[in-house]
DNA sequence: CATGAATGAGGATTCATTCAT
DNA sequence: CATGAATGAATCCTCATTCAT
């Protein structure tokens, strides 16, 4: 197992954005605020005022792009969890042929998304729970689709005999609870680049699959 | 490695109450309350009245208990944080003299401490945020004694070449991320038992770390 | 006129408490706070809480001894009228036969009384608003009382002829204005003694009212 | 000296408001109940809740205006401040060069001002306490600005011999207390006219200053 | 006398949202 | 698109007061 493989290396400049600068006007300076203080302080704790005057438009302006404070959140769940899951798949079609290379490039896309979208699973965490109806709906069936995308790489991995861990039912979801925590304390200027990250945990999930990293 | 050693098994009714009955008046009804509905919709989204009302008493008596919305949260969470803290102890304690045991002991009493306290986890993962200042200063505390306990164990066996894992340094946090994330999905009533959870996680860390198990 | 006749010259330290230690308990107590937080804070600035905790009593005993926070205020500025209206009057007729003898000693009575409890005064002043029925009625009552004696020198001395002021009738109140302010700004450890206080106001007042000085 | 002289003497109904109509919305309406309401129940009577009742907007239309209730206060002070020292400065100008002539002028304008604008003046007495900081700071400033005009007349007036009280140093602070007090009773409708009100006290702070009114 | 618990009303301030311009 | 004014409900917290002990 080479645990410097190459990661989606790109200067963390050009990390692409989350929010773009598409949209009309102010659009993505709202979206971007709004990302930040619902980070920070959470979905209650940031308010609607915050977020405007954080975007440096009026409060009623925001009504001009998004419908309501719980629809602002939905349309940033939803772009993080997109963007999560295309990266994922690319990195697995990307991948070779075996099932353990493309455990370790998922895991190696994902940990890179957390890294470059911190403030967004910060919130694909912790303020899923703020929405309701549709919306919640429509968040929770994107993350379920890449959570998805987990379990049937160990499924297959379990059936095929390269990852022998007892219980491979639950171990996906084992996985990307550490990767995904990795939010919570990330630091891009402390001990461990990106890179660090994405090897520590590649390594980390096949360990924990007890995957037979010798050619058999 | 026996994955199904017995887990401190008590009936989950008598699974001791994090907060019992001692306290004035209706000082356990509030905390339980404050438990619930911080659990159920973060600090800010549960106000002050809703957990009278869950509590049973006026809004203003709340005051009588405690004298702001963070020293409540403060108060349930050190009651938890102290709580784990030394149930983790314990099982290292009451485990044998190897690390891996020490190890698996502390895992299972901290995933046992997940299903029997779950809103309390909950709180602790997301909600520390909202305090400040010493009450901030002494929950943070407690939790990084914790994190430390698993630290210390891991860095134990690394040295002693029981754990063979080429990134020791941060495998801990990994393990602890895995056990408390159980907080966000596990449903007493569903597939998975408590022993069950013990039981995978305890095997899931020991593989993360690369355990050589056997004598070889 | 002699400026530098004596005053009531007790030493600070001697001048008798408004409030004693007579009542039970912590009546005084219970006073002395009440008198310190109304000054400093109002009336409605200062809580029947916070005057407990000044009191070193608890809540609910203040109502043991005073059945509401106007009734409070009420006794407070009942011993301070009286005391005033005493010390006045006591120098009144101390002093010699002359009506600008006796307003001198009038004036120097009462800006001693200012000085030696400004903060009743102070109460005394603005606080008076917040009392209605019965206390109202009789707080304004010994406060007319004593405005009284001030308006009966100045008509005394005009219909005399020795104070030539063509406004006689007004002049009382002026005199009174300028003295209780005093209770505003006056600090004991300032440039000016509670001597040259005295001096001074009672040669503005015998001025203000042109009373012949010189032998006639 | 003409006791007589004539004061500003507008119908009551022409006297400039304090507050005009200018101002966005409701401003105007906000700030002349709080100027009312702050005067009949102090600072800390008169609730946000019961100026916007008397200023016919919401609870909350408040602060769109003005950020706080302490504000709101200063916001009031500061207007009439302002206005006084303007009035005040003005009269002295336009006075005669004489010293004697000028400080009745001053007093004449002081006196006409606390009679038109007694609500103003009322809190300007009594309520400057609840505010802090900066607010506090400017106030007082302005206060002091005022007094200054006084004591600058009263010291040249000594120094020039037409003063010849004993006791310069104070005298303009009580003259300024026996002036401003006239707010505290005054109506409008009583036995005095606001050029009565200037009158008497115009030769009360000449006799009290003991002005050589003669050419004696 | 003395206390702690209890309460309903009300304190200042902020909320998400709407609407006329 | 963009704004400022407006609002009713809700925020945390404090109020004066009562009551059982």
């Amino acid at each position: 197992m080479n645990d410097r493989s190459p990661v989606p290396d790109l200067m963390p400049d050009l990390v692409p954005d989350l929010i773009g600068d598409s949209g009309r006007g102010n659009e993505a300076a709202i979206l971007r605020a709004a990302l930040r203080l619902y980070a920070e302080r959470g979905f209650n704790g940031a308010s609607m005022r915050d977020i405007a005057r954080a975007a440096g438009t009026s409060l009623s302006n925001l009504y001009n792009y998004f419908p309501s404070k719980a629809r602002l959140l939905a349309e940033l769940l939803n772009r993080a969890n997109a963007l999560l899951s295309a990266q994922v798949s690319s990195a697995v079609h990307t991948a070779g042929e075996g099932v353990a290379e493309q455990l370790g490039a998922a895991v190696r896309a994902y940990v890179s998304f957390v890294a470059d979208y911190q403030t967004a699973m910060l919130i694909a965490l912790s303020e899923v729970r703020h929405l309701e109806g549709e919306e919640r709906t429509q968040v929770v069936a994107e993350r379920d689709r890449n959570q998805e995308i987990f379990e049937d790489l160990v499924a297959a991995g379990a059936a095929s005999g390269v990852f022998t861990t007892p219980y491979p039912q639950d171990a996906a979801r084992s996985i990307l609870a550490m990767c995904s925590t990795i939010a919570t304390w990330y630091h891009p200027e402390g001990r461990l680049t990106k890179q660090d990250l994405c090897d520590q945990h590649a390594r980390y999930a096949l360990a924990l699959l007890e995957g037979r990293v010798d050619g058999r």
